[in-house]
DNA sequence: TTCTCCAATCGAAGTTTGTCGATATGAGAG
DNA sequence: CTCTCATATCGACAAACTTCGATTGGAGAA
């Protein structure tokens, strides 16, 4: 019975489907290329950058970034607007909380 | 050459070994389980638990809960401190930062 | 339309991670 | 010391992840 200590059901202040998303964001910050990417991202012209800036910077394939920026769009941390032929990739509010 | 747009190289506020570490801490706070610890942790008596406490609530085997807190306390998350036979974490500075 | 350029998708290889059961360690009780 | 109970460690396996090169899709220019 474990000799008197508690053992309470406990939640916190969150919902298991609010748990879900907070680690699927987590998640998706904790790789270095993508937290490297968000950064870069948050420090672009405007907070957003495209593609075409962020490989470079990452030294990574161009399909390789664009997986990254797909799952960090997934999981609620950017946003995606395709102005001309680029694609420009900029911190959601969640994301700016996050890394605040 | 990108048309105009900036290519400017971009660090933010963070060192690279900063940037590891906040990525460390991210993974391992990555995993649903790993968050429910956490929580769990943050809403035992004194913000602290044991792995008495912990294993029944992830209804996982107290092998894996045992690996997992010794990740979230490699990551900082989580201190460790023996008091007779039981292990009691909780939490540092550095997860109350994150989860607030 | 055709050509060019930026970005997304696909398929595969190699690595890391989450989980378990079995075993070892370590601290108090007897 | 021996026994018991709470944790930690080990070895193994399947699932998930990261990355790449090759291909496809889509938007503007010619």
């Amino acid at each position: 019975m474990y000799d008197g200590r508690v053992a309470q059901t406990v939640s916190l202040t969150r919902s298991p489907k609010e748990v879900e998303k907070l680690a699927d964001q987590f998640r998706a910050l904790g790789d270095g290329t993508r937290l490297s990417l968000m950064m870069a991202v948050a420090a672009g012209e405007n907070a957003e950058a495209c593609v075409c800036d962020l490989t470079p910077e990452t030294g990574l394939a161009q399909s390789t970034v664009s997986h990254h920026l797909k799952l960090l769009v997934a999981a609620g941390l950017l946003t995606r607007s395709q102005r001309g032929k680029w694609a420009y990739y900029a911190l959601t509010k969640d994301a700016q909380k996050l890394l605040k």
